[in-house]
DNA sequence: CCTTGATCTAAAGTTAGCTTTAGGAATTAG
DNA sequence: CTAATTCCTAAAGCTAACTTTAGATCAAGG
């Protein structure tokens, strides 16, 4: 039985459009923290919409789920998240939307420069210089902007 | 030996900073094709240099390696390509940046007016729309902007 | 009460993009 | 010529983000 405030992973999947399998995997990783009854099955708070959709759209701008766990670790734990704490929240994530955007606006623009030259090498092309890469790299999700170290092999 | 314009797998990579791994990685996925000397070693040419720096380039903005693969189709096979090819095909790229970029600021925007009522709720807010999300994904990495199916469990 | 349908857990499978490992050959340096 | 590098292939391993499968239990409807 569903009580007034407790809603069950199949009607959580429902509202969301996410599958089933995925909600609980997202608890595993620490998205969603739901109770269970007595018969052991998870009961959610109907809030958990709202917060599953948050990660629904933090993904769809390439946030990581650590990361999306980390915006939402802002979120008030003792009580029930307002529409305010989600605007708060929403605010944070357009700062960091705003730096990704920047950051893929600039690395476009050095890439300008390179068309010019048709360079594309990595004596003399920006967009090679690796502090320069590095700079970029900012907040931005890793795989939109890239963050592995080059490893020679052996 | 390397001759004139032939170089060795490791100068390829010290030359380009990737790892020699993924150089033949790179290889399976029909990104570089090497010939063979003697030994069954294989043999680069110098613009293959080039060619796995675009790739690397590319994939800071997030491209896939088949798409990556696409992009590079577009570069004559029948011979070296010149710093005018190059050209040419780095604003195909750069057009695509800018369709990757003006999609994430739409997106962006969509979130701002959900901010103000602090909804993020799938009824309500534009961000939810499937149809309207649906069309911004447009050619953007799949990973950038999303783009699985939803589909229920069992 | 009994049959569906929903859930549960644990473990294995999937894709992308590579790296690591193992056991051999080919090259190169001296 | 020999030892140290470099390179080769094939197969397995790794991370993220999930799905699928298998076998069992729970809950709801008639």
């Amino acid at each position: 039985m569903e009580r007034r405030n407790e809603i069950s992973i199949g009607t959580l999947a429902k509202r969301t459009g996410l599958a089933v399998s995925a909600i609980r995997y997202y608890e595993t990783q620490g998205l969603v923290a739901p109770e269970r009854n007595a018969g052991g099955q998870r009961r959610f708070l109907r809030s958990d919409i709202r917060r599953l959709s948050f990660v629904m759209i933090a993904q769809k701008f390439g946030f990581t789920l650590d990361r999306i766990r980390d915006l939402l670790g802002r979120l008030p734990q003792s009580r029930t998240p307002t529409a305010k704490d989600w605007a708060g929240i929403s605010q944070d994530f357009r700062a960091e939307l705003d730096e990704q955007i920047a950051a893929l606006t600039r690395l476009r623009d050095k890439l300008d420069g390179c068309i010019g030259c048709g360079c594309l090498s990595l004596d003399r092309c920006a967009l090679y210089n690796p502090d320069d890469i590095a700079a970029e790299k900012g907040a931005g999700p890793r795989y939109l902007l890239g963050d592995e170290a080059v490893r020679p092999e052996g």
